[in-house]
DNA sequence: ACAAAAGTGTTGTTCCTACACCCATGA
DNA sequence: TCATGGGTGTAGGAACAACACTTTTGT
């Protein structure tokens, strides 16, 4: 069976997000061989034959990025036979979220460059790769709104208006301050973890997400 | 590169669910070779290499049921290296809803049966063809409950209490009539199509579904 | 007349939205 | 004392859940 089928490759490709100036934005890579040489692309590299396609998607996360332990998730798998020049190769997407704090970033062997793009300003990028991050962006939105994966963007313990600023930012819009704590509080995910006396104002009440939060619990 | 990488082989697979006899069911094939010969499966197959992935889903689809033109939505992509013990095979799994009146069962090359099972009542099947329906399962029920995929289960021409009857199947839940008639009406994607006079007692509206709905809409 | 399914309204509760002021601290 | 962000309550409206009886038709 091996032998009767002419096999496509296969790649993951990851859009990596992060939170930076008060912007959601996504690495891109800068491309060092043909074909789209010196083009932005979103990183990713081929599965090796004895790798889940998770952990292709980790280890590429880290050759990019130095960063493990992050919210990792499939995306989509997109598989038009002309969407590489090259021959026939399928991509599994993956969405990652990073603290920009915790990264690190290197150049790997075909990537001459890496750098930060806001989602309102990206580039021309290669493949269908404009493509792979619309997508990534409406399943990131639909992310936030119903589920916790929002805290991985925060260090351990934050405040109620970290918390807002992110939501700000990712759905562009300003939400009500005394609305929006006693929403987040009634969701009762949230663990008073003290109070941050290193401010130069009134001090915060510092929160930590709850240890065994179920998946989907519209948040907005 | 095309030789610098050991490729892995992809396939499709689909989950096709019907509604049949007051039921969700879930088309099963019995494998005609090994492995797992004459083990339930879920029917599927290579991906030929100059067809799209949404294609060979398709083609599988009508090689099992004989039917086009229904619903069908990429799920997910399970690449476990070990998922498949005759080598490295990743598969792009879909869901397809069909109507259980347009169906025509084949047998097709490789396949010695095909049946429908009850979702309650699945037997032990192949490979990780059980997580896959589960996930299949959880995305039904989502979509459901979140856009118009449901009406796609249905005829051009419906009755309300028709479109309740498909939730509460698959929701395993019964609805209070009046406040189902009420929250589907207000969603404002219903055409009323005239009333049917070919039933034996009081003969109801008849609806159709509005075209150019988009696509999450939040229905329950 | 009866059986079978269709159709329809109200009330209490909960959730959502809009909106403005005082508080605690460091400089 | 001032600047900075933190923290808090209420009222009106919208959506939701619970609940039962009458209507139209065929037999």
């Amino acid at each position: 069976m091996q032998e009767k089928h002419e096999k496509p490759s296969v790649t993951v490709d990851i859009v990596i997000f992060t939170i930076k100036e008060n912007n959601l934005q996504v690495l891109l890579v800068k491309r060092g061989i043909e074909p789209f040489k010196n083009q932005w692309a979103i990183p990713g590299g081929f599965v090796k034959i004895d790798e889940s396609l998770e952990e292709a998607a980790k280890r590429e996360l880290q050759e990019e990025t130095g960063v493990k332990d992050v919210y990792l998730e499939q995306l989509y798998t997109f598989g038009s036979p002309k969407r590489d020049p090259r021959g026939r190769v399928i991509t599994v997407s993956y969405i990652a979220l990073v603290n920009s704090s915790d990264i690190n970033l290197k150049a790997s062997t075909d990537v001459s460059d890496a750098q930060w793009f806001a989602v309102s300003d990206i580039p021309i990028i290669a493949f269908d790769h404009k493509e792979i991050l619309q997508y990534a962006l409406k399943r990131l939105k639909w992310k936030f709104e119903y589920t916790t994966v929002a805290f991985s963007l925060l260090p351990k313990e934050f405040t109620i208006s970290q918390i807002q600023k992110l939501y700000e930012i990712v759905f562009n819009k300003e939400f009500d301050k005394r609305n929006f704590a006693k929403k987040i509080l009634s969701l009762n995910i949230l663990k008073e973890e003290g109070i941050n006396h290193e401010v130069s104002h009134r001090p915060p009440m510092l929160y930590s997400l709850k240890n065994n939060i179920g998946e989907i619990i519209e948040i907005l």
